[in-house]
DNA sequence: AAACTACTCAACCGCCTATTC
DNA sequence: TGAATAGGCGGTTGAGTAGTT
């Protein structure tokens, strides 16, 4: 039995909200407030309007103090640092953004800042792709990038790319950078946590898995505390002042050692300290935000490019039930994981 | 100037959670 | 305790607008 729609779809209407409702939404509201109950509101005032509709017009237009538009920098890389953090918690980034609301953050995230973020890489992944595939003079085990686009959307590809590319380099808790997390035989899994332990006879697991393998257990007993300024936390009201960041409210290169660095293997740490350096420029830069592009184009962090000559890699996609459908809920993996975390290392670190 | 493309953002949809009965 | 209901949220859509050819 399906759920009873909350109106009548039948006799509401739809679209853009005109000035007249809007005035009598807001008089209203001003004068008594929403009465705690939206489904009954518009019938009161005799709007031929969705409860919901009402509350969504009223929080995201009509109540007072709202912002639209104009976001500053500052606003920029609090959205950035929480997005890394806890994902695409709209209402929690919003909540830090005093006169945002989650729409706004949420198309602004979706329409600017994820482009200014991926789009040279994106673009140097590309062409770097394409040329890869001029040199072998043949399509990478047989399938055709066209192929695996149709197999994995863009976005899809696209918010898993940035997600765990960033998440996974800012938070060492994150399911990208924990290989216990991954799905048995993912094969993109394996790659990378081979890539990455070479010397595989002298480490037993990654010291980003030790530590939060470790921490996920007992974070209280781990020594993890020069995280814990820094590390931005929808939990933490405190964002706004971090003296170690090198800007507002976000990590600096040196936080992100203290996190992941601990490590006897000088290669992987050369190579993680590039990496981490590469990414604070490109969200922060030195000329400001999202600055030296140059630099952007050189870094490869595009773990999802192997996937375009990989066929086994998109056979686990696939089998992993990650269609258009299911590639939000996939997504949400690694994000759901967040907030549980970060609730441990708040009650861990009394945050 | 017209046609086309890309972009923005308000609004909707459907799912999940919390609350009430 | 479980069903019904409302609130809340994130993903998506589509109309309007700006930019380009």
């Amino acid at each position: 039995m399906g759920r009873a729609p909350c109106c009548d779809k039948a006799n509401v209407k739809k679209g853009p909200w005109s000035p007249e409702e809007d005035a009598k939404l807001k008089t209203y509201i001003d004068e008594h407030g929403t009465g705690g109950n939206w489904i009954a509101l518009p019938q009161k005032i005799g709007l031929k309007r969705c409860g919901k509709s009402c509350r969504l017009r009223w929080l995201n237009y009509l109540r007072p103090n709202i912002k639209h538009g104009g976001f500053s920098e500052e606003e920029d890389q609090i959205i950035c640092s929480l997005y890394i953090s806890i994902g695409s918690r709209w209402s929690i980034i919003a909540a830090q953004l005093p006169g945002r609301t989650d729409n706004d953050i949420k198309n602004y995230w979706n329409t600017r800042l994820k482009k200014k973020l991926l789009g040279k890489r994106r673009d140097s992944s590309e062409s770097r792709r394409l040329s890869i595939s001029q040199d072998t003079n043949e399509e990478t085990n047989g399938i055709s990038p066209e192929t695996s686009s149709q197999a994995l959307s863009t976005s899809a590809l696209e918010r898993m790319q940035l997600h765990m590319q960033l998440q996974g380099l800012y938070n060492p808790f994150s399911f990208y950078n924990n290989p216990a997390l991954w799905p048995k035989l993912h094969p993109l899994g394996d790659k990378l946590f081979h890539i990455q332990h070479t010397d595989a006879s002298s480490i037993a697991a990654t010291p980003v898995q030790q530590e939060s393998d470790a921490t996920m257990i007992e974070p209280s007993h781990q020594n993890v505390s020069p995280i814990k300024p820094n590390m931005p936390n929808p939990m933490n009201a405190n964002i706004h002042e971090d003296p170690n960041s090198s800007t507002l409210g976000f990590p600096s290169p040196s936080i992100f050692r203290t996190i992941s660095m601990d490590n006897s293997n000088p290669s992987f740490n050369a190579a993680a300290v590039g990496l981490q350096d590469e990414l604070h420029d490109l969200l922060c830069g030195k000329n400001g935000c999202f600055g030296r592009q140059e630099e952007q184009q050189q870094t490869e962090l595009d773990c999802f490019r192997d996937m375009n000559g990989d066929k086994e890699s998109m056979n686990w996609w696939a089998t992993s039930g990650f269609d258009e459908k299911s590639s939000s809920v996939s997504w949400d993996f690694a994000s759901n994981l967040q907030p549980d975390l970060l609730q441990e290392y708040g009650l861990g670190y009394d945050l």
